[in-house]
DNA sequence: ACCTGAACACCGTTCAAGT
DNA sequence: ACCTGAACACCGTTCAAGT
């Protein structure tokens, strides 16, 4: 039984690190949530015990850190393809691009935006990717006040999400009217109104609770074109 | 013993309901951060035993919409008492003056805004408050299509918070310069640059991992300019 | 150095029992 | 109808012990 186990740990194993670890954790995430990833099921995954993890991370928090490393490191190789001039007006469309590439990436890993936002540590990833998009700013011809400015009014929307509070169309089936508004129509006539007439037709190209495609380019044109004129 | 815990129940404490939950709630958030919401704790700070909560809600996750929903009539309640004209042009301040006292209501529940971004059941008082934004930007003269979009646009910010994934001079003692960033400040040349020449002077005003005050305006003003144009 | 089993201090929640 | 104690199935993590 001890020879047993031996044998499987040495044989068919991969002795186990921090960057198995995070890997392991990525995949159970993907599978299964964010909610899915506790020490246990990341030790079973990787065919050890809870315990042993600690050998490689401090604690849960820091796997949960490390994942969003990982993850932006996934998305600054992304953009790290992208070869497009910043020079003077064509900040913007490289500015564009590099940001729906970052979204490219989230959209492979549905539960990671939430992920980014719960967490306060700074990822040193997640650093480099908006120091590049700095430099596409100052390359434009952006002061470092605008380009400061600039940051924080992208917020989330800097590296490919948004967030909603409200998702018409989500209901609990996907694309059926949502219950809740519907039990109280009669008190949100401008509500009721406005979706009413704006069918949606996609509802399955949400990142999460952010909003589709369609409407995150909406408000990220309006940004950068607000940003391109004070520049 | 049992007549003592029966004296003290009848006289001492009002009778559990799913109000005085939410609201204990919403108390022992304010004091210690929602994580500082269990169930367990939540019966302590009434008086009861954890058991007795399910009588009033179905589990912690009910618990978590309702307090949402009872955020969200405190904002409800403070921008039901602005009387500004909004037809025509007047849109742009009476947006501006709705969007900025729900997030003074939200400076008050600093867990708040992370709460309601992680929640996606639809919550009723959300809802009303949407309608109201909508029914301004209608009097301004939008078409359905154009509010539509402007509602994904401003995502959380219409409701008074905006995501930031980095908040420069917010290391582990706000004000302190970021010891990641200090550490890589080689490989971060545009950040640095950014930031050595920007002095943020007070980065006590921010709402979580938010944005502080003035950051939060000029982005709200760059959307709303951006959509005022679109008109 | 790396890994593990037992144990501890928490969770949310079910159930049967009390008033 | 409302409340409760004991118990269950989980958590993250500490500790002492193994190789």
């Amino acid at each position: 039984m001890s020879l047993a186990t031996r044998s499987k740990r040495t044989e068919s194993r991969p002795a186990l690190s921090r960057d198995r670890v995070l890997r392991a954790a990525i995949e159970i995430a993907d599978e299964g949530g964010i909610a899915a990833v506790t020490m246990r099921r990341l030790a079973e995954s990787l065919d050890a015990e809870a315990m042993s993890l600690y050998h490689h991370v401090a604690n849960k928090e820091q796997v949960l850190d490390g994942v969003v490393d990982v993850i932006a490191a996934e998305i600054n190789e992304a953009v790290g393809r992208l070869t497009l001039p910043a020079r003077g007006a064509a900040w913007r469309s490289a500015a564009r691009e590099r940001i729906l590439t970052a979204r490219r990436v989230l959209l492979r890993h549905r539960w990671a935006a939430a992920l980014f936002e719960s967490r306060s540590a700074t990822s040193p990833e997640v650093l480099l990717y908006f120091d590049g998009l700095v430099g596409i700013m100052r390359d434009g011809g952006f002061s470092n006040d605008l380009a400061h400015h600039a940051m924080h009014a992208l917020g989330s929307r800097a590296i490919g999400f948004s967030q909603e509070l409200f998702t018409p169309g989500a209901g609990p089936a996907a694309g059926e009217p949502d219950p809740v508004l519907a039990g109280m129509a009669g008190r949100l006539p401008h509500l009721v109104g406005m979706l009413a007439e704006v069918m949606h037709d996609d509802p399955d190209s949400t990142i999460g609770w952010c909003d589709d495609q369609a409407e995150f380019e909406f408000g990220l044109d309006l940004l950068l074109d607000g940003l391109d004129r004070r520049r």
